[in-house]
DNA sequence: ATAAAGCACTTTGCAATGCAAAGTAAAAAG
DNA sequence: CTTTTTACTTTGCATTGCAAAGTGCTTTAT
């Protein structure tokens, strides 16, 4: 859908590669109650203005949705992973095992060994 | 040596993530004899002035040396992986596992199944 | 002979964006 | 009531990915 080349290259969205959404996307995975800014912060390992910034493009791209409200009177948002996120992220990352998988069998062309793998979001993904 | 937090997105270094770079060090990763700029252009389908710009910056980086010299008349840029920079990706490479099965994890998470994996690189890893 | 087209790149320019620093707003502390 | 803290958002700059144009040489028409 992107392109006429279907190699797997292709389909590493920017959205997800960037190491910072990379993190922000893979913490939400294992968080199907959300998470609040302050704990995405400090489980990412990212300030507040780059936490924010990659938020705000996570949301537009539906990937994510925010809901804020108050907690002991202060402000609390609270992030989620969206159904069509998850989905997209888990092509994304389908996508780069195969990467990971090419880079592998051509280290090891060099040094034949036995291949031995599986994969490792197959099973998992579904549309 | 990047800064004070050791989780493996910081490893992600920034001059292989970038998806060209990734393919263009994939191929030569496959390649002991090198390959022609026209090979490589070919192979990572990429354009002219994109390959020309990712080859300048890795052999900044070191990660790439480039012979260039006459055949029939015409010039052509072989272009080698280093011995620096076969180290160096396959580092990234081992990081990029540990995130993929990082996310692997937890998206098994809600879905218990047995996790059957294999360290993908750890075992052609060398300094 | 000379124009046009091709090959193998390199350079330029702009639009996008990651990141740091500064800004905002409200509450808690001193 | 001033300062600090919490929870963010906005701004600005410096980088850079990418497309388009440029370079230099050769080969192929005309």
């Amino acid at each position: 859908m992107n392109g006429p080349n279907d190699n797997p290259y292709a389909h590493l969205e920017r959205i997800f590669h960037e190491p910072g959404r990379l993190t922000i996307m893979t913490n939400l995975l294992g968080a199907p109650d959300g998470m609040t800014f302050t704990e995405l912060k400090t489980a990412c390992n990212l300030t507040d203005g780059n936490l924010s910034r990659h938020l705000k493009v996570l949301e537009e791209a539906k990937a994510v949705t925010a809901k804020k409200r108050f907690v002991k009177n202060r402000p609390q948002t609270t992030i989620f992973l969206s159904q069509e996120g998850r989905a997209d992220f888990m092509a994304y990352l389908q996508a780069l095992e195969t990467v990971l998988l090419d880079a592998a069998a051509k280290a090891a062309a060099d040094k034949p060994k036995k291949r031995a793998h599986v994969s490792l979001f197959s099973h998992l993904a579904r549309a």
